[in-house]
DNA sequence: AAAGTGTATATTGTTGACAATCCTTGTTGT
DNA sequence: ACAACAAGGATTGTCAACAATATACACTTT
């Protein structure tokens, strides 16, 4: 029960005026941070929707290992969870589903995918290629220094996951990595391609003897980059992927 | 107004009577039709959900060209249009997300996506192929004389579409020839892998200088098979591809 | 023994109402 | 002139209640 009643119509306003100050905050800091307009970000994308929020929880419980492949997931279970209805996890379910993570069964719901078969890898590998290498060869040139720094925040998470033996950080920031380069491009689309590949990958992520390669194989690909070494970047980039 | 009053616990009786013997009829049918196992149907497909229903119908509306590229879809017109409550609509929005027809920007909705770039056009080719390349090799010994006949099946409407100069329907047929293919294989992954890949090229089907030769690069893949060519078959399905 | 039936329970599917957001238009203040 | 504001209408997002379906189990029929 509030102290003060006030009227529908000043609520409204309070709120339209809120949302616009807010607005131009974002809109401030975004300039102030330089984010080059190609991958200038939607307010939308600061301020998560609420299915984007759980699919995230949900992506990183199912590369982390924490959901087995075949665990059904319920509805109900992480409505009551995250304390939102079902519709906005039906919804994060969709996207999982998009992304290769979860098989939907219609009228008995979902279940963590199973990881892709050893004979279908090399398959997965050859399309993840074909994509990042695509994606490379096509932004090379207009790469900027702004890029080459945010790849470099995130090589430092790698390094640091590794040094640390951290499996489930290091699955996290190589995906980003990736996807930050992927990103790069102009052309939205291709991410949308790219990710449900990449992503049935990453459900396997146990290649590596020596858990520091993985730091070193990026950092071949970003030191190439930062050369504008375009066959070195390729080529490090290729043998990242497999 | 029903004329007759019946009480819940005989509904839910006379409808779990139906639902089975549904159920027994249509494993019957499967059974005379001879559908393999590999692709044995759950009942769930033959029956298609809502969803899926409006989702095939602006699958259509979208390939056919009716719904142009950057065209916004509300959510409130196709409800009154199927005649369905909005959430229905909302999940078949996802499913032509998920197969790239359409893009998703929140809190203002979808719109029809557009044609890939000429750009990217060599790029998803050589995915495509490299996907259903792979999965002709993979099942080419399995291949029955039953999953030729029904390709058969496919092969004569495509041959009826490029006669009476159909491009709509084309399309479609060509899509569900080489579907058809990719689902016969045992994981039912590599479909979902290869569906978004397909649909963008099935955008822009304009490739051909003679609407036949269609037709006529169909019927030598499956020409090919028929006569367990394997190296002509692959070679006339990446020839098919581009 | 195998297939079918009655029933209860758990879960997903659908709906309509309401809340939040976007977008446009006209207005105000500088 | 220009940026910010105010108001509204249109559209998507969220919710909670209800309907339909899948599934399991004890029981009956053939």
């Amino acid at each position: 029960m509030p102290l003060i009643r006030i009227s529908n119509n000043i609520l409204t306003f309070i709120r339209a005026t809120v949302r616009r100050s807010v607005r131009r905050v974002l809109d401030a800091i975004r300039r102030m941070t330089e984010l080059n307009e190609r991958q200038a970000m939607p307010v939308n994308e600061i301020f998560r929707t609420l299915p984007e929020q759980i699919a995230a929880r949900l992506q990183q419980d199912i590369l982390g290992g924490h959901l087995k492949p075949g665990e059904p997931l319920r509805e109900a279970d992480l409505s009551e969870r995250f304390g939102v209805s079902r519709g906005p996890v039906r919804e994060a379910f969709r996207q999982l589903v998009q992304q290769g993570l979860l098989v939907l069964e219609p009228n008995k719901g979902v279940r963590v995918a199973q990881n892709p078969s050893d004979e279908m890898r090399p398959l997965v590998v050859q399309l993840r290629r074909a994509i990042e290498v695509y994606v490379l060869e096509s932004i090379f040139d207009r790469i900027t220094n702004g890029d080459i720094d945010t790849w470099q925040a995130i090589l430092n998470d790698i390094r640091t996951a590794c040094e640390s033996n951290d499996l489930n950080a290091l699955t996290n920031y190589d995906l980003r990595f990736h996807q930050a380069i992927v990103k790069s491009h102009d052309d939205r689309d291709l991410f949308t391609l790219w990710q449900p590949i990449a992503m049935r990958m990453m459900m396997q992520y146990n290649r590596l003897d020596d858990i520091m390669d993985s730091y070193r194989e990026h950092k071949r690909i970003l030191d190439a980059i930062r050369a504008r070494d375009r066959r070195a970047a390729i080529e490090a980039l290729s043998t990242n992927i497999q």
